[in-house]
DNA sequence: TGCCAGGCCCTCTTTAGGGCCTT
């Protein structure tokens, strides 16, 4: 059963993993998400977990994760039965979304859970309502937006913080620019999905 | 043996190729 379209809780998250794809035997290393209710960051969850193999020496130096850290963290099937848990009843959102939600997938089937939510993405929203953006990576749409931050990158609570920002900065952009108050979490996955060339009419006819 | 992600978007496209983005 999905989330109603009218549900106020979002869930913003973003995997650290060991490399890009869970096919190829890739494994989430670390969970981080905040979740909001009217705008407002009511809970965060941040969690390592360890993948039972050695990360490679590029991903340690990409995430500030290490095999020692990794050593003392729970298995990935303790720490996603909290998430799953976690993110009961809420939509979802991330930053390039099709990456962690196909992650999210992987580790929740692997421990015979699921999840009701919906996913929507920052970066297809970004690449439609903030065209004129040189790079819609996160760290470059952090810079671009003027978003606070602690200076921490590729950390999953940091980028999943920044993320949630990002998330609200697009409300706003929907609200000022377009006349678009409180829209649905479903309209914000609509224009991910709509085609770059008719977002603005689109988003022109919904206001 | 050799290769090794995948979804999305744009264009010099659609019988395809390449860049962006995530770790």
């Amino acid at each position: 059963m999905s989330i109603s379209p009218f549900a106020h809780t979002v869930t913003i998250l973003d995997f650290e993993t060991t490399g890009l794809s869970p096919n190829q035997g890739d494994r989430a290393i670390e969970i981080g998400a905040v979740k909001l209710e009217n705008g407002h960051i009511v809970d965060r969850f941040q969690r390592l977990m360890t993948p039972g193999f050695r990360v490679s020496s590029f991903i340690e130096s990409y995430t500030g994760i290490t095999n020692n850290m990794l050593r003392e963290a729970d298995d990935c099937a303790v720490v996603m039965n909290e998430f799953a848990d976690f993110i009961q009843g809420s939509n979802l959102v991330a930053h390039n979304a099709s990456f962690d939600k196909k992650f999210l997938d992987a580790e929740l089937e692997a421990i015979g859970r699921s999840y009701d939510g919906e996913f929507a993405c920052t970066l297809l929203n970004s690449r439609r309502i903030s065209q004129q953006a040189t790079s819609h990576k996160l760290g470059d749409l952090v810079r671009y937006h003027q978003i606070d931050n602690d200076g921490v990158f590729h950390r999953a609570l940091a980028d999943a913080e920044m993320t949630a920002k990002l998330w609200l900065i697009q409300l706003d952009i929907l609200n000022y620019e377009y006349g678009i108050a409180l829209p649905r979490f479903s309209l914000l996955q609509r224009i991910g999905k709509t085609p770059k060339a008719s977002v603005a009419k689109m988003l022109s006819e919904v206001s």
